[in-house]
DNA sequence: ACAGAAATCAACACGGCGTTTATTAACAGA
DNA sequence: TCTGTTAATAAACGCCGTGTTGATTTCTGT
């Protein structure tokens, strides 16, 4: 979404994507109409398709905007980090601080009543960053070797659901924390 | 779903699964209406609200019979093995045989433009079936082990996604050897 | 202050929704 | 094979959200 200047449309697109996230606290995104929304946000309808053309395409903006923002918090762990540096830690840690930080709009996003779309994206993301930190120690690929990464970057991101599904009980550096464990000392150790 | 004895509506919604799962391969079921599904099945419309209230409810009791025979086929490892026996093996080897048998089904429900809610309820059944296993060995629970069981059923559907996004190109059996592989040894042991 | 653009309002045709009616066709059980 | 029951059909209904339009007003950046 190309960014504009004029305060006008700013605060249009932020009424809009606040109430969608309120609205879909609700009920699935699936009934809300866009005569319903711009009654929440008090705009006129022609107003919403001068920005979107649907919902779904406004909620993907929003979709976007998070995604961008899990990206650039993980990438200093992709750029940096020399060879066998502990970079796994503070990039778990990045990751889970950045996503408590918009926990209302992502919880709303990867949890019941989500977009299997996005929720597939952030865990491609996941196994990336996972697939990544895995290389520096061992080049070693394979056919299986997908599904080993698949298997650690799904189990990631179903802790990370659980975690904002009970509203985040523990702060997010000990999800990191226990997430980093499992990483280093596999599931067994700690069982 | 209250089964009927009528071959008429046995009929009838055994064509509407059908073509909906046919629709479903080329498009979200968000824009799957009514009236197209119907145009397909060549059945009158009202007919269709005879038998469900929506695309939804349609897909929602497609679900449930999906659910239910995979809840089935996973039921022995609940009931039947001693404390400590072997039962992760065949019990994810019949689970993933079952779901290879429903793959164009369980492909648009679990994959892309899928259903969160039913990946949620699939994932829910898997923690289950993990922390049962594990509970034979070792009885200790505490806050964060769930978290655990989480991160193990969340990477086994993550992997059942990735193999049936793919169209399966390895045996079921090779998959559930791999995870129950990954759930005895960890996943460090195989990178 | 001014030109340009965004937001508003009212109205439009379109199409899917969910329901109803009368009618026809298929069914299960005797 | 007959019979009462019930599913499926066809046609029509009002309703509502959609996406677009044109004229008008309000706000914006410079």
């Amino acid at each position: 979404m190309e960014q504009t200047d004029d305060r006008r449309v700013r605060k249009t697109r932020r009424l809009l994507r606040e109430q969608l996230a309120r609205l879909m606290e609700h009920k699935s995104v699936r009934e809300i109409t866009v005569t319903e929304l711009c009654r929440a946000c008090d705009i006129n309808r022609g107003t919403f398709y001068r920005h979107y053309a649907d919902v779904y395409d406004l909620l993907h903006s929003v979709e976007e905007e998070i995604r961008r923002g899990f990206q650039q918090v993980m990438d200093p762990v992709f750029s940096g980090g020399k060879l066998g540096e502990q970079v796994i830690g503070p990039g778990l840690q990045a990751a889970f601080c950045y996503l408590a930080e918009n926990a209302d709009m992502c919880r709303v996003l990867l949890c019941r009543g989500g977009d299997m779309e996005f929720v597939q994206q952030v865990e491609n993301l996941m196994r990336e960053f996972v697939r990544e930190q895995y290389r520096k120690v061992n080049r070693r690929e394979g056919e299986m070797y997908d599904y080993i990464f698949t298997y650690i970057a799904a189990g990631c991101i179903g802790v990370l659901r659980q975690w904002l599904e009970q509203d985040m009980p523990q702060p997010p550096q000990q999800i990191a924390a226990l997430l980093e464990q499992i990483m280093r000392e596999g599931v067994l150790a700690l069982l």
